[in-house]
RNA sequence: GGCGCCAUCGUCUAGCGGUUAGGACGUCGCCCUCUCAAGGCGAAGAUCGUGGGUUCAAAUCCCACUGGCGCUACCA
């Protein structure tokens, strides 16, 4: 990493679903860095996991992200000197780069099954082992394992890490990091469908697009040897590492979508100003001057841009602290003008664009204009969280209530947002649970509009959306936990 | 379990060897006010995780412990 390289920095957001606040963090402080220092920032996209891979992600990740004024100067919908910049279209570049550690005996073709890989891990935690690859596979004959994967016989390619010493690297917040190379596993680095993992497109990606500092989550700390490794054995010179810390939910765990909306998309939809929310994510983790130092802990982008400092980041994973942006966005939102606080309801709540989508679902059953709002004020709340008397069936306790809720949103989350694919998910729900579909429709109905009664069910969550749908059973969830529950346990064993 | 990272009010944070440990959110009270917010004023709230050092002096430096978190996949 010589000084006079030119700074390049990126975000590598995987397709995998609603686009992350995380993803936004981490956008944020990119687009900092990258203005602060002349440099560039880079949007690449990490689509290598098949199973995981969500095609309407791409363009939400980019709305989103346009949404809070995050903007990229090399992506794959704007293209750049480095491109493509979505590593499904690079395969070739990791393919040739597993050559060479082929050729290197930097790495080795392992033929061990999920299967046996399971069984193997199965047996180590019985043996209170660390779970680590056994490097069975290691000590094959390279030209008679070639011989077999030609022969068509599946397998992955694993970095062969060396079996003595040890890695360490600088992150520039923490200095030096050591790793016992015992403590770093062969990991793999392309997969058997030929797609690669994480740890090989990413070091590849990044050094051919020439980035020149990661600035990546905490959470990447532990397998960074792996990268340095790879970096060596390409004959490489390393990016700097910036580690940032890990968004928490208010228990300090890692920021998830169980405990706290995650979805960039529930925000915008839920009526947040994007300059509150980039405010809101600046205030995180420090940086900016805070306390004596600063005027207002109100600041936009340019701000951020000016006066942030890297050095001054905070180590520990700092709170997502909904009280305090709803604080900070009813800051932005009454500094609106009264014509822009207008136009910021019509864009916000009342767009042309969802009362069309809402109007047709009530025409057929509405007598006066007046009952617009009767029939339809669902779509227009906050929180909607009804009492048992509205949502328990008859015939059904709280309790089994409560565990079809948790089913249903479990089912709702790995569904299509779409009219068929819903019902299918509820009718087989209704039918997993020998409850009638009916219940169960009323169910969410009851959980989604906080009414018996209500526009067709369907239509009704494909208007309301899948990140505002979700987080009401979410938050139904999170209200009555523990009301119909057992006995706290006296401890859960670990 | 192993490895790694981290550690100041409930939460976000200031602090960089000598401070009455400061600010913000939240909470509470008062004022304003037809109500509710907003706004103003004020209060409670942190023996700086614990124990050892170093130093005339430690929240600040060092060590140990404890705790939290992360990783431990053919996910990123």
């Amino acid at each position: 990493m010589s000084d006079s390289q030119p700074i390049r920095v990126r975000i590598a957001p995987s397709p995998t679903g609603d686009p992350h606040v995380g993803t936004a963090y981490m956008a944020l402080l990119n687009l900092i860095f990258a203005r602060q220092r002349g440099g560039r920032f880079v949007l690449r996209i990490e689509d290598t996991d098949r199973a995981r891979f969500v095609a309407s992600s791409e363009q939400m990740i980019f709305d989103a992200l346009r949404w809070l004024g995050l903007e990229w100067d090399e992506g794959p919908d704007k293209g750049g000197p480095f491109g493509p910049y979505r590593q499904s279209e690079r395969t070739p570049l990791y393919l040739e780069a597993v050559a060479k550690l082929l050729a290197s005996r930097n790495a080795y073709r392992c033929f061990c099954t999920p299967e046996r890989l399971e069984e193997m891990r199965k047996q180590q935690a019985a043996a209170k082992l660390p779970p680590r690859y056994n490097r069975a596979c290691r000590g094959l004959d390279p030209a008679e394992a070639e011989q077999r994967q030609a022969a068509g016989e599946a397998c992955t390619i694993r970095l062969a890490v060396p079996v003595e010493g040890s890695t360490t690297f600088r992150d520039e917040l923490r200095d030096a990091i050591t790793f016992d190379h015992n403590n770093v596993d062969d990991q793999v680095l392309l997969k058997s469908d030929g797609f690669p993992t994480y740890h090989l497109a990413n070091v590849v990606d990044d050094h051919l697009m020439g980035i020149s500092d990661v600035i990546r989550a905490e959470e990447w700390i532990s397998s960074t040897p792996k990268h340095v490794l790879l970096y060596h054995a390409f004959g490489w010179q390393p990016p700097r590492f910036w580690h940032m810390p890990l968004l928490r939910n208010s228990d300090k765990s890692k920021i998830s979508k169980r405990k706290n909306p995650v979805s960039l998309i529930y925000y915008r939809q839920a009526g947040y100003m994007p300059a509150a929310m980039v405010n809101f994510l600046g205030l995180l983790g420090g940086g900016m001057p805070q306390g004596e130092d600063a005027a207002s802990e109100k600041f936009s982008l340019d701000e951020m841009f000016a006066r942030f400092q890297f050095e001054q980041i905070r180590l520990g994973g700092p709170v997502f602290d909904l009280e305090k942006l709803r604080w900070l966005n009813g800051l932005y939102l009454r500094a609106l003008a009264p014509a822009e606080f207008l136009h910021a309801v019509r864009e916000g709540v009342f767009s042309d664009e969802y009362l069309g989508r809402i109007a047709p679902l009530v025409q057929e059953r509405i007598e006066t204009l007046g009952q617009f709002l009767d029939l339809t004020d669902f779509f227009f709340l906050d929180q909607v969280l009804p009492p048992d008397s509205v949502f328990l069936p008859k015939k059904r306790t709280l309790e089994e209530t409560l565990a079809v809720a948790a089913d249903l949103l479990t089912a709702l989350e790995a569904s299509a947002w779409e009219h068929a694919p819903l019902e299918a998910a509820l009718r087989a729900l209704a039918a997993a649970k020998q409850w009638s579909a009916k219940e169960v429709f009323m169910l969410l109905r009851a959980l989604i509009t906080g009414k018996t009664a209500s526009p067709p069910l369907l239509e009704s969550l494909e208007v309301l959306g899948r990140a505002r749908t979700l987080d009401r059973l979410r938050r139904f969830l999170d209200h009555y936990k523990g009301a119909a529950a057992p006995p706290a346990k006296a401890k859960a064993t670990s």
